[in-house]
DNA sequence: GTCGTAATGATAACCATTATCACTATCATG
DNA sequence: CATGATAGTGATAATGGTTATCATTACGAC
């Protein structure tokens, strides 16, 4: 990435302002709503570049990839798979198990997702109701 | 699942026979090469419908599902970024302290996957060479 | 055997993502 | 300025894994 376009600093700004976890297409559309149309190619290839920049980062779902803010230590996701809610959770002995758990099978890390699916706060109440 | 097809048994046996993590393409490629042809949807079908009933798991990659037998015990994946291939591990501290972070943000837990990315052993060797 | 229905398989459709390509914006240099 | 050189844009085509459609076939119950 040599130049931060305007419209690659409305994707920054557009996820820097907020804890979502955004895919490509609720950025187009977040945008053209703002008032910046912005082609959807030129969207997943900004969200390509500021990421490969640590200027955000993101998460691969099943399904698509969804991008959030990087000024945020690292943790990893609790999906709720009746509302979609998305709940973070950092646990450093997990981070460290982990790196033993590699090194025990001689694998150079590099990096990790855990994902956890289940039911969030919210839906369980709704559940027992 | 209301029968088991000679389609799915063959995708069932092909699968039980081997430790490796199978896509969709694989199978079918593979049935062809065994003398059972099957086509590519049945596979999708096949694969599903047995997974449903516990008969096989997967995991969910960025790009595709991949699926391996399901007599063994839980375990989570390692994946070597250079030659793909796939370590199996499995730790229970790890999982216990996932069920605590889950108690912990009032979520119901019903299944996590947890999946490293990093080199190998032969592949770290490789670049040490 | 007949009927109801689950499963098959060829193929179309779907959907997120990537590639293509003509065009525009930006920057360095003469 | 003018001129390139080139990174980026955006409309759109293409890709690739997966799912839907639908006519046909295989099973099981009666
Ligand atoms: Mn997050
Ligand atoms: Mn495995
Ligand atoms: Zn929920
Ligand atoms: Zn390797």
């Amino acid at each position: 990435m040599q130049r931060l376009t305007v419209q690659r600093q409305a994707i920054l700004d557009l996820i820097n302002a907020s804890n979502r976890h955004w895919d490509a297409d609720e950025v187009a559309r977040a945008l053209v709503d703002a008032g910046a149309p912005i082609g959807i190619a030129t969207v997943y290839r900004g969200l390509a570049a500021l990421e490969s920049f640590g200027l955000i980062d993101s998460i691969q779902l099943a399904d698509k990839k969804r991008y959030e803010r990087a000024d945020k230590a690292h943790h990893d996701h609790m999906i709720c798979t009746n509302c979609g809610h998305i709940e973070e959770f950092s646990h450093d002995t997990i981070e460290t198990l982990q790196q033993a758990a590699a090194a025990k099978k001689g694998f150079k890390l590099t990096g990790h997702q855990l994902v956890m699916f289940g039911f969030c706060k919210k839906c369980t109440q709704g559940l027992d109701a």
